[in-house]
DNA sequence: TAGTGGTCTAGACCACGGC
DNA sequence: CCGTGGTCTAGACCACTAG
């Protein structure tokens, strides 16, 4: 007899990964295996979706419950401040302000952010250290009609990265990472010859109602994303 | 008043991204807002745990429900069959195998996977197409103790990637991407110049006992990881 | 239309952990 | 200690959808 939600979750998925039930078919319902295991429905249910969720089954009300047909994982990744991707790390975090102005943002960006009118902006070029060593440099643009208050702040003390996550909420956005050979401008930065592969994350920050930032983060070589699954 | 989870989640997620709940506050407990919404205390609790399981909340017993002090946000990426990628994207998937024997799996390899003694294992490389152009280059080495049939496995007809999806039951593994330049090896089979920056995936994969495979796939040039947050 | 999952309720007990 | 979140229950109604 299992005890709570987690015990049905744990034994239920071991009946997926030892194939007792396997992917494509049908598993017996809520009713059924509330009985089984000598619990309420409710039970059952959380613990299915919970498999549901982890994408090893799907759930179709009057269809049933099945094993997912290719057991698609989802990793999740935590999106990490880089100060506290560096000092989890144990070494020193730093940066400083190589470039700051207020200007019109690119029609290029204007369209990658889904801005209609032609937006004024704060540009602003960064250059992340761990300890003595370049960790990333940063080119980044906020939209200051979506927060003003970031023309008043001291980005000198704290980054313009922890600055926004702390005072722009914001609702949803996306990441992009690719492999890029570093320009002439970032192998100076970093450290490293023009040409080097680079991971470069770009993302782009919506808001409530409007675009945020568009940033272009890379960094320096050797750089690993890693997640779990 | 609010009807179900999905709406005091709503609301109390605009209350955070509104600051009407700021970071690191307490916000007032379950029973209250169960008055406040006029709901049971289990609507709320089954909103403020989605709340909590994206980040955007911290929960203790006792010490009650605080607003995360940074919003660190999690991106959920879905792991696709390559097959999927290919096709969802309207091109034709198909893949050769380049070579495959089996022999001892090398130390490093064996070290990496935490395997104590030597083991026998199948090698293969195989190219993936979209329609005529290479998609990505996959150097994987699968353990034979751990995935014995696939020794019989018919992978020329169906991928190493898919006819492990769909045989290897496994528990858990990493993902770990990074920005390298093209060896001479994947330069040919990629069809670039050598040295290119290339996005490559190493993919360790563990089964309830003991390692099942790992895997090193050269993406061809340009290659995007995408993720929403 | 009938069977399935999705959700809500009111109440209960438990486990954790500040105080 | 005792307030908080974590979970379970028994029952109910609803929403979706396959047949």
């Amino acid at each position: 007899m299992a005890a709570g939600w987690q015990d049905i979750h744990d034994e239920a998925l071991r009946r997926i990964q030892m194939r007792e039930w396997c992917p494509g078919t049908l598993i017996p319902n809520e009713t059924a295996l509330a009985e089984e295991f000598g619990c309420a429905r409710a039970t059952v249910n959380r613990a299915l979706q919970a498999l549901a969720d982890a994408g090893w089954l799907e759930r179709r009300r009057k269809a049933g419950t099945r094993v997912a047909l290719s057991p698609q994982r989802r990793a999740q990744m935590a999106i990490p401040l880089i100060r506290q991707e560096i000092e989890r790390s144990g070494q020193s975090f730093s940066h400083s302000i190589i470039e700051r102005s207020v200007t019109r943002m690119p029609p290029h960006l204007c369209a990658a952010l889904s801005l209609n009118a032609p937006a004024e902006a704060l540009h602003v070029r960064t250059l992340y250290m761990a300890d003595a060593r370049a960790f990333a440099f940063e080119d980044r643009w906020v939209n200051l009609a979506a927060v003003p208050s970031i023309s008043d702040a001291a980005l000198n003390d704290i980054s313009p990265n922890e600055w926004l996550v702390q005072n722009a909420p914001f609702a949803h956005g996306t990441l992009d990472y690719s492999a890029v050979a570093a320009s002439q401008d970032e192998a100076r930065h970093l450290g490293c010859p023009t040409g080097t592969p680079l991971m470069v994350l770009e993302r782009r920050t919506f808001g409530p109602d409007t675009a945020v930032t568009f940033m272009r983060l890379a960094h320096a070589p050797g750089h690993h994303l890693r997640l779990n699954i």
